[in-house]
DNA sequence: TCAAAAGTGTTGACTTTACACCCATGA
DNA sequence: TCATGGGTGTAAAGTCAACACTTTTGA
């Protein structure tokens, strides 16, 4: 009753895989900044007839050569100009009428950026910053993966230091509660924000102060160097 | 300074992107079952020339016409006859060198299976239950994608009631802090464990005790009907 | 009567929350 | 001198961890 088994070679495998090959394979981008006291998202005019008029998150088909990863570094660079973004895979979405062009599965990113510190040129390509708590609609499924992504942050922020990001190097403990605040959408107490934030260790003490304030200024800090990362990968 | 800017159809769009139909996308499903005190996965022998003796996660390419879930539920039915299984997506996995047939995508899957209670044909494919604590490699990336799912794995239990789905309908409490043990990979207080079930409130007291063993029988619970989802999305 | 596991509460350590006053700065 | 926010500690409540004895069953 032994059964023999031809092995299949790889290159015998992707011949009998080449019907599968007509799926398009995309990623998006949703790129959060804070600016201002909201935290905002990066959206261009959708350039779809089906979607006129709305926006959309910034995305692009992948390339036969570039992994997951770098194709959304990628779309990040072109896009922005930017490439010292923390960025981090969320999920796939893929039902089969998203995308009406035809099958595109597409992989959800979340990004973090400082605007203050960067000048994009957003104006040449109708690529503008928007309050993510007036997003009611966006193209595609767009708002569902906007929303996946802001529960992944939301998330994050408590367990793994990447919400500074979104802020500059230099912050005030006052600067880091309202994106706190922002991003949770509750109030926190500023006693306990602090203890809860100086036990956590990432906080670097500048011995610098705010400046150019109408009020007491507070002391400044940066992220530690070792909890610089710019991505997390599984 | 106005620009007039042409809109694509979806149409024309799909045109232009016909260079990017050539990159394969798969699930692949990390099996979870259950027995004998020991947690499992579901492998299977590579058919692959260059995997030849290694084992493999159960995958599929994805058809044109289902969407993620589906495309592992049907991977999960064809294999395994199943389809009271629970399945949670992962991550994506997308490394230029992943697979040896050339540009394979793969979105990771969990799986949670009640093995005592289902009879799989598993001698007929070579489809065995391994172990997960002796499996040191896998075909591909594999090894990467257990890791990763069974880290998630470990995160989503204490979280969310979806452990049940490896046990049968009635079990013990015994039963059910001998399965956290085993998944979490440490030893739990029986009473603060029991404690800590009973504020989550998930189970039904059946009023039914076990029996045939060899010692004191305990209460038989099952998870009230209300958890019981099949599967959780984004 | 032995072996195995069921069932059950309390204490101390730790964590979290709520809360108020004085201080430094620029307008 | 006023408005604004900086900076700080404590007490009470709640959560978590450690720990032991009696009971039930079948062999």
């Amino acid at each position: 009753m032994e059964k023999l088994r031809r092995l299949k070679t790889a290159e015998s495998e992707k011949i009998s895989h080449l019907d599968y090959f007509n799926i398009a394979i995309s990623v998006d981008c949703v790129i959060f900044g804070y600016d201002k006291n909201e935290l905002k998202v990066l959206l261009i005019k959708s350039d779809l007839e089906e979607f006129a008029g709305a926006y959309s998150l910034l995305g692009d088909l992948i390339r036969t050569d570039e992994d997951l990863d770098t194709a959304s570094y990628r779309v990040l660079k072109e896009r922005t100009g930017l490439d010292d973004v923390y960025l981090e895979q969320v999920h796939a979405f893929g039902a089969l009428d998203r995308h009406p062009s035809g099958r595109v599965i597409t992989i959800a990113y979340y990004s973090l950026v400082d605007i203050s510190n960067h000048k994009l040129q957003l104006d040449t390509n109708e690529l503008h910053w928007h309050p993510v708590h007036t997003i009611r609609k966006l193209a595609f499924d767009h708002k569902l993966i906007l929303d996946t992504c802001m529960n992944r942050l939301q998330t994050q922020i408590m367990e793994r230091p990447v919400i500074f990001n979104l802020l500059p190097e230099k912050f005030s403990l006052r600067e880091l509660q309202k994106l706190y605040e922002e991003i949770l959408g509750t109030e926190l107490d500023r006693r306990n924000f602090r203890k809860k934030i100086a036990v956590k260790d990432w906080l670097q003490d500048l011995d610098e102060m705010e400046s150019n304030l109408s009020h007491r200024p507070g002391k400044l800090y940066a992220l530690k160097k070792e909890f610089r990362h710019k991505s997390v990968n599984a």
